[in-house]
RNA sequence: GGACCUGUGGUGCAGCUCGGAGUGCACGCCGCCCUGUCACGGCGGAGGUCGCGGGUUCAAAUCCCGUCAGGUCCGCCA
């Protein structure tokens, strides 16, 4: 139907005859003799010159034959790609008319999300959103190729799938042909792809769709991509190494450059210095440790295990509301409070400033190198309360938007093999219960669990959790210890997992994994703050498809072949 | 489950503190004019349940309560 795109029109055409198809982004009339239409596809805009009237209107989709022609002296159009020619002696054929669109489709102006998403067919055509899905798919494409040369094997694994009551919220799937039972969608294949190493393949991947029914948030949906992988008789720097590999590839192909490098600290590092499990090194404002200052304090506030302090750089300006407001933030995040010192020429500038000793003033006015003009942040608690506040405290003040700064990955390892708690008093899995312990921690796990460390890794770029694999128990003795540090009974480690551990009875090779987010390293490439920008069709923070008007009602007629009833709301 | 922000012709905003006629700006839309524009220009026009419901008031876009939708965050996300 046609020969040619918009945006591949240039001057080395200039004679031949084209045809090209697309909508017309904008029309310019000059009476009954002349008329400009700028005519998009997806490859950018080309003008289209008419002499006469043509009765064309925004988003009609047209095809034009014409000759390419170089734009007459004063005419050219510098700011367009195509701007040196325009195509003359047009015949335009309307291949469909349109009706005037519900918004502009020229980022004029922002559109209301609600709109976008309503007609998301329509917010597709901008450039916007052409770019970012053209995008995701040259990301998709590195990364498999990155797998394929690394000689893994992609294997799709069932989105019907057991339920195993465990981790996520998992969406439910009721049986027609089993009344009563119910499949679940998978929160990840996990399992799925050990039982690939059990079947002998040693290196598996997929681009997988995961489906957890938590609430949403900027970087969280429903549905979500990972590049899933799991490879045996590997070390967990092997593993790595391997994401490491697509994850680079992926990052070349998107921004046009390799990183160097990608860093690596211990989960406790993270802790210590940027009070978080994700650490954005785009920026300094390190947490420093000022606790041997104030071991022997006198002054209340900072009597605690733990205390910590940031150097705000240029912060003293910061406006009473402004320390107010954080001081607020601080409390909400479980501090007791947050002290502030502004650094000035004649000392310390703060309401608790009168009750330090000599030697904590030096100690305050040392944090980071601090000079005059900055503004020094504390929190005193216990380790973890005190890194978490002031972590949570550098974020909000320095964390800069997505679009800006370097790319920094960093690999964050030795995440605690348990985290907090449950009802029942037993640790919980930080990471999921076939997670292997550190070797030298093992003895541990009996006498002291919140202590043991993992071999568990995340993935961290700029502050966001690109991803987390583990090197998994393969031993069914080390997989009873675990499941008894858990409180898991060997009768509920069978009912929930049984197949899974019955396989590794036949002979489950060591093996290890990982995941990441396609849709956040996406969205970072892409300089978006939200995964929706790098989705074709996302839903809504409460659920909705505000296109098809998902989640809907079903007929009565599904849900008496389902056999389940709707219960009236409370 | 909770906190905060937003909702005003088709789109984006202003108006809301301090109540007084649906007032304004930009874009779009419709009609007419315009032979070199490119965010073309000129003239004219249409288009409104101020998200919805209730309350206060002589009078509510504006104040109060509730509710719905969207967003950001906490909880949640092994």
């Amino acid at each position: 139907m046609r020969d040619m795109l918009c945006g591949s029109v240039d001057e080395t055409l200039v004679g031949t005859s084209v045809t090209v198809c697309g909508w017309v982004a904008r029309r310019r009339e000059h009476g009954e003799h002349l008329a400009f239409v700028d005519l998009r596809d997806r490859s950018g805009v080309v003008q289209v010159v008419v002499d006469g009237s043509v009765d064309v209107r925004s988003e009609y989709v047209i095809k034009v034959t014409g000759t390419v022609t170089a734009r007459p002296e004063g005419t050219v159009n510098a700011a367009l790609p195509t701007g040196k020619v325009e195509i003359t002696n047009c015949t335009v054929e309307i291949l469909n008319a349109a009706e005037a669109p519900p918004f502009q489709l020229d980022d004029r102006n922002d559109i209301d999300e609600q709109v976008r998403l309503k007609y998301r067919y329509l917010d597709l055509r901008r450039s916007q959103m052409q770019n970012n899905l053209r995008l995701r798919a040259k990301v998709l494409r590195a990364v498999r190729a990155a797998m394929d040369r690394q000689g893994f094997c992609e294997i799709e694994t069932p989105l019907l799938w057991a339920p195993t009551p465990e981790g996520a919220r998992e969406f439910v799937v009721p049986s027609r042909l089993h009344p009563g039972d119910f499949y679940v969608l998978p929160q990840s294949p996990q399992i799925a792809k050990q039982l690939t190493m059990v079947g002998g393949f040693d290196r598996y991947y997929q681009v997988a769709r995961c489906l957890r029914d938590e609430d949403l948030r900027a970087d969280r949906q429903f549905e979500f991509t990972q590049l899933d992988i799991e490879a045996s008789f590997v070390t967990q720097d092997d593993v790595m190494r391997f994401i490491s590999e697509a994850v680079l590839d992926a990052a070349e192909a998107a921004t046009g450059e390799r990183p160097s490098t990608i860093e690596s600290m211990t989960w406790t590092d993270a802790q210590d210095r940027y009070g978080v499990d994700k650490p954005d090194l785009r920026f300094g404002m390190t947490l420093q440790n000022v606790s041997a200052a104030f071991a022997g304090t006198d002054v209340k506030a900072f009597s605690a295990p733990c205390v910590k302090a940031i150097r705000v750089r240029g912060g003293a300006d910061f406006t009473r509301s402004r320390l107010d407001a954080l001081t607020e933030q601080a409390k909400g995040l479980g501090a007791k409070g947050l002290a502030w010192f502004r650094v000035t020429t004649d000392g310390l500038d703060s309401p608790l400033e009168r009750f330090l000793s000599d030697a904590e003033k030096l100690a305050i006015r040392a944090v980071d190198g601090a000079e005059i003009g900055d503004l020094i942040l504390m929190v005193a608690d216990d380790f973890a309360t005190a890194s978490k506040v002031l972590g949570q405290i550098r974020l909000a003040i320095g964390a800069p938007p997505v679009s800006q700064g370097p790319h920094r990955y960093v690999w964050v390892t030795e995440f605690p093999m348990f985290e907090g708690l449950d009802e029942d008093g037993n640790p919980m899995a930080a990471h999921h219960p076939f997670t292997m312990p550190h070797p030298d921690d093992f003895d541990l796990m009996e006498t002291d669990p919140l202590k043991v460390r993992s071999q568990a890794y995340d993935l961290v770029l700029n502050g966001w959790e690109l991803g987390s694999g583990s090197v998994r128990i393969h031993r069914s003795d080390i997989q009873a210890r675990v499941f008894r540090s858990l409180g898991i009974s060997d009768e509920e480690a069978e009912n929930r997992f049984g197949f899974l551990l019955g396989a590794f009875r036949y002979g489950a090779p060591p093996h290890a994994g990982f995941a990441f987010g396609v849709d956040r390293l996406v969205a970072i490439f892409a300089g978006e703050e939200n995964i929706r920008e790098v989705i074709a069709f996302p839903k809504t923070q409460s659920g909705s498809d505000l296109m098809t008007g998902a989640p809907k009602q079903i007929t009565e007629r599904q849900i008496r072949d389902l056999r389940i009833k709707i219960q009236p709301k409370a």
